[in-house]
Order: structure tokens, then C-alpha cells, then sequence
DNA sequence: TTGAAAGCGTTACCAG
DNA sequence: CTGGTAACGCTTTCAA
């Protein structure tokens, strides 16, 4: 295993300092042409690469900013990986991602290892289990000294930049629209009432249908959605399903299939799904769109704001989330 | 903004020397048990975090795995990262991820950055461009240096650990499955030709049907795909479609339900889907399953070997796909 | 135009 | 049990 070769082998072979060397790499001026050109031939020839963790630790910069993720399986955080990744490519920083699947454990820990050295900045949508557990020891250890941007997944009390969804208002609205065309018992179904965004959701189903209609609702995982889904619509119990996520989207729609009840409207459906999926069911879905990859264009530019000029105060920029009206409503 | 605190600063509030610290940090058998106690209770006050480049710097490893990936917006290659993620996390290694979308220099300006010095190793699916171009000094000066992984987008010319799919089979049987049931004119859609596993699938295709059937190749985007096959059903010139990922395979479809042929297997479909789409369609679609995760665990598996013991030769593993027949064949 | 030396934050050897 | 010093690979000031 040949190790890089360094600026000290280097110097040695090319029989000048070490300093030389440097300087000769990095086009000084106090280095005469004809050496510049006799080291960086010998830096090509044996491949000389620096090595940055000496770089960065030197300059205390590293040009690198850590995204901490929950999930890639995740639609809207790939979409939202993708909006940041498009907006930091084209700057002078580069990024590491970092996947916790939903685990506190992970999420400490990756924040740990990013923030002591290895990036100038961290971008996290906290896990499941972090809003669960609420310790957010981890994060507020950053403030102060590294900049900290959380995006979807925010704690409140946290003070740093944030980039969220108008969870709240988005179902308010959509329900209200419901209402509007005159659903009478709308039932909303999901399965991620552990996560701050689908409780703000919940919220605004209640406030929507507040004095007008009985809540129904069904929060669990797709099998228990589907049954509860299935003795409702038989009995005739409602006449609209709103889903606060894909997968309870999805048993939604499976049911609605089931009991043939989507392709005359008897009962609609609104979810939040991907594109391509939203648009290769039979019938066509209607969902909630957040638009992830501008929330995460949002957040890098935001990030790099910061890095630029820390000095102005954090800031909370909120996304509009649209519907996109297909078949089911 | 406060930086973090450094051992120099916490040796001197604590007036002992620089080596004491670092050795009561790191539990030493050297030092005594009050003044590991007091300098590990000042390093809590302080919030001391060991800065993570100096370490590495210093020990000359860094416990991560750099994996590079041209997309995770293609399914296969996000059920890869999950496998590989999978198994990392439980050993003492970390992955950082980066995502080269499908570009070259992306990719280059990525080897580059994790080989100096910020990972032990490399896992890569090479992008699309690097395909086309055939330009891997990047990759090729990393041997010998740091161990490389590549898998599924493979480079033959390089002397490293390769898992891959048997892209070539898959479809060779898949195809001649086909023929078995009685197909007499199978096409084959793809957008993926600029891809040496899209190569591959095709030379399988070709096999399969050598000396039996005339080969229809339909190569390009989604539009291409869509109108030529438009023209093919309406003349009764096909009755199966072979398409080798998820945008083709998804046009065939969208085609086939327009033209009502799907149903009653008319024309049969097999493709590459994701599951969950794959089984949100109607009718199902029968899919070719490369079992991603799988190929995820075996790399990363493969990997923490070398990492181990670089003594060993390079080893090549295959990972074999199945057919999931679901309604379409 | 070149080189010596200090320092980034650690760890580890060797003295004391 | 504690501390000085060198070293990891690099950049940068200061002298020469």
C-alpha cells in the first residue's frame, strides 16, 4: 500500500525546503519560475495530492458543509438533499451526508464527528427518535460554534436559521377546500403522528373541521390504517380520506381501490406522495406537494449566507406547500 | 462565535501539562484517579470535543468510508446505500456520502477530496459521464493507495474489489422465459444505453433472441420510447416489451395502458421498478429485482474485509437478480 | 529567491 | 504519576 507521497519526500527528493516546495505548489511569488516549474513536474510525476485533513486543520477551514439526514427512503428529503446539493455544487463548499434512520444514537454521533473539524457548518432534519426522546443536547452544543441550519424537522428552541413546510396551514387548507365541495366526514390517516410536522398537520385538520364535523382519526402503521379505513367506508362513514404521509397515502388508496368507491369520487383522497407515484395510479392521486427541493435550495442559500457574514441574526424561512389536484378530489 | 476548546487552553486552566491532559482524557493507566476526575469533570464544563483532524491527522486513520454515488433518485442505487449503510453502522466505521449526479468532474473533484486523507477507503458506482468519456485515472491512482470498492457501475481495467449484478443473464433469461411462453416479437426499451450495465442487458437481450426473433431496440428518453412504441402496438408488431429501468419501463407501461393491452397480457411487460411502484401500478408490473440491499451489504461486507487484511486479492462477487412476476407476464 | 521555524490539535515516547 | 518534546503534513512569517 503506497502511502501519498508529501511535501517533505518531496522537498527531499527535489533537494530544496520543504517551504520551497510549498510555496512552488501554491504559485507564490517568491519563488522563481524555473523551480515552480521543476517541482510541480515532480509533485505530477509522483502524484503528489496534499492532504487536506493537514489543510484544514492548518487553515481551520474545510469548505465543507454536513447535511444530517433521518432518511433517503424518504421522497421529500432526497428531493430536499437534491435541492441543496444543486446550490452548494456551484459554490466553493462541497457536502457530506450523513443518514440516521431515524435514530437519536446516529444523529448524536454524526453530529459529533462532523462538527469537530470536519465541516465549517451542519444542515439537519433531526430523526424520529430525537423528537421523540427531546434531547436536543447535541444541537444546542453547536450554537455559537459552528453554524447550524435545521430544515423540515425543527426544534423550536434552537436558535439558528431554520427552513420549514406550512404543515399546518397546507392541511388547514386543503381540508377547508373540503369542506368547501362538501365533504361531510372527512378522516385523516397517518403514520407519522411521532414527528412535530405530522402533529402541526393533525392540528390543522382539527382547527379545519373545528364545529363542523367529528374528527376521525387514524394514526398507526399501513396494516392498521387499512383495516379501520375499510370497516368506515363500508359502513359509509365518510367521504374523504386525508393522509399526512406515503405510506398511509398509499394504504388509503389501496382501500379506496378495494372498495371501488375512488373512481366516482364517492370517497376522496388527498396524500402526500411522490411525483411518479402520485401520477401512475389508477386513478391519478391528489396530493400535497412541499416542493422539497426548493426548501432545499432555500436552506443552502440561507447556509451560505451565513457563512458569509455571521453576524446577522438567525433567520426562519417557511416553504408554501401547493396542492396538485390530479383525480381522487 | 465560540470556538471549541482545545486541550492546550484546558491544560493551562488547569495548570498541568499538555501530555496529562490527553492522557487523563484517554483514560491512561499513567495517570491517577483524582486527576483523570478533575480534568474530565473540566472537560464536561467546557464542553471539550476532541477536534476530529488533529486525531486523524495524528493516528493516520480515520475510521471512514467514503461512498461516492451518481444519484440516489434512481431506486436501485438508494436500496445500495442503504445495504452498504446497513452494515457499516454496526462496525466502527462511518460513511460519508457524496453524489456526483452523474457527472465526471463531480466525480473526480469527489475521489480527490475523500483520498487525501478524509477516508480509509472507497466504495464507488461510477457516473454516467465517466462511463461514456473512459477517462478512470482518477480511480486507477487509488490503487495502491487507499482500498477501492466499485459496484454495480463497474470498470474492468481496474484492479480493485467489484461486486456486481448479472445484468448480462437477467435479461438473457428473462428474454428467453419470454420466448418459452410463446412471445414472438419481444422489443426492448432502455434509456439507459450510455450505461455499460445497460450494454450489458442489451448483449443479453440479443442473445436471447438470436437466430429467432428480429431485435427491436428502441434507446433514448421517455418521449422516443413512448411514440415509437405507440406505433409498434397499433400495428400488432410486438407482444412483450423488455424494459431495462425504471423511466422506460414506466413509458412501456403508460403505453400499454393506453392501448389497452395490458389486461389481458396482449403484450407483456417485464422492467426494473422500484416495489412499491411496481406494485401500485394496474395491472402489477412483473419487475427484474437486483436486489439492491443485498448488493449494499455484500460491498460493504467486502470491504471491512480488505480493510482488514489487504494482503488478500481482489475479489469480484456477483449478485444474481430474480424475476418478480407479478400481473404484466 | 530560498530556507528555517513555529504552529494547527493531537498522541506517544521518554525522562524525571 | 507527570511533563517535555517530537511528530502527523501543511502554511506562513521572518531571516538570510
Amino acid at each position: 500500500m503506497k502511502k501519498n507521497i508529501t511535501i517533505k519526500e518531496l522537498s527531499k527528493i527535489l533537494e530544496v525546503s520543504i517551504s520551497t516546495v510549498s510555496k512552488a505548489l501554491n504559485d507564490s511569488y517568491e519563488i522563481s519560475d524555473s523551480t515552480k516549474e521543476r517541482i510541480k513536474a515532480a509533485a505530477k510525476t509522483y502524484n503528489y495530492k496534499p492532504n487536506k485533513l493537514a489543510v484544514n486543520l492548518k487553515s481551520g477551514k474545510t469548505y465543507t458543509i454536513g447535511v444530517v439526514l433521518p432518511s433517503i427512503k424518504n421522497f421529500f428529503m432526497s428531493r430536499v438533499l437534491r435541492g441543496i446539493d444543486s446550490v452548494i455544487a456551484k459554490s466553493k463548499y462541497n457536502i457530506i451526508i450523513s443518514i440516521t434512520n431515524e435514530s437519536f444514537d446516529k444523529e448524536v454521533q454524526s453530529v459529533q464527528t462532523l462538527s469537530n473539524g470536519l465541516v465549517d457548518a451542519i444542515i439537519i432534519a433531526v430523526s424520529e427518535e430525537t423528537q421523540i426522546k427531546k434531547d436536543f443536547s447535541h444541537l444546542s452544543n453547536l450554537v455559537g460554534d459552528i453554524p447550524l441550519l435545521m430544515v423540515d424537522r425543527i426544534v423550536n428552541s434552537i436558535n439558528c436559521d431554520k427552513v420549514l413546510v406550512d404543515d399546518y396551514n397546507a392541511i388547514f387548507n386543503a381540508v377547508s377546500d373540503l369542506i368547501f365541495e362538501g365533504k361531510k366526514s372527512i378522516a385523516l390517516v397517518s403514520s407519522i403522528n411521532n414527528l412535530n410536522v405530522g402533529k402541526l398537520r393533525t392540528k390543522g385538520y382539527l382547527a379545519a373541521i373545528q364545529n363542523k364535523q367529528e374528527p376521525i382519526v387514524l394514526e398507526g402503521q399501513e396494516g392498521y390504517i387499512e383495516s379501520e379505513l375499510s370497516k368506515l367506508i363500508e359502513s359509509n362513514k365518510i367521504d374523504a380520506i386525508v393522509a399526512l404521509d406515503q405510506e398511509s397515502s398509499l394504504a388509503a388508496f389501496r382501500i379506496g381501490k378495494v372498495k371501488k368507491v375512488l373512481n366516482n369520487k364517492e370517497v376522496s383522497i388527498i396524500g402526500y406522495a411522490s411525483r411518479v407515484i402520485s401520477e401512475h395510479l389508477t386513478p391519478k392521486l391528489t396530493t400535497i406537494d412541499q416542493h422539497g427541493k426548493k426548501v432545499g435550495i432555500t436552506s443552502a442559500k440561507l447556509l451560505l449566507k451565513r457563512l458569509d457574514s455571521s453576524e446577522i441574526e438567525p433567520e426562519s424561512i417557511i416553504v408554501n406547500s401547493t396542492v396538485h389536484k390530479r383525480f381522487t378530489t
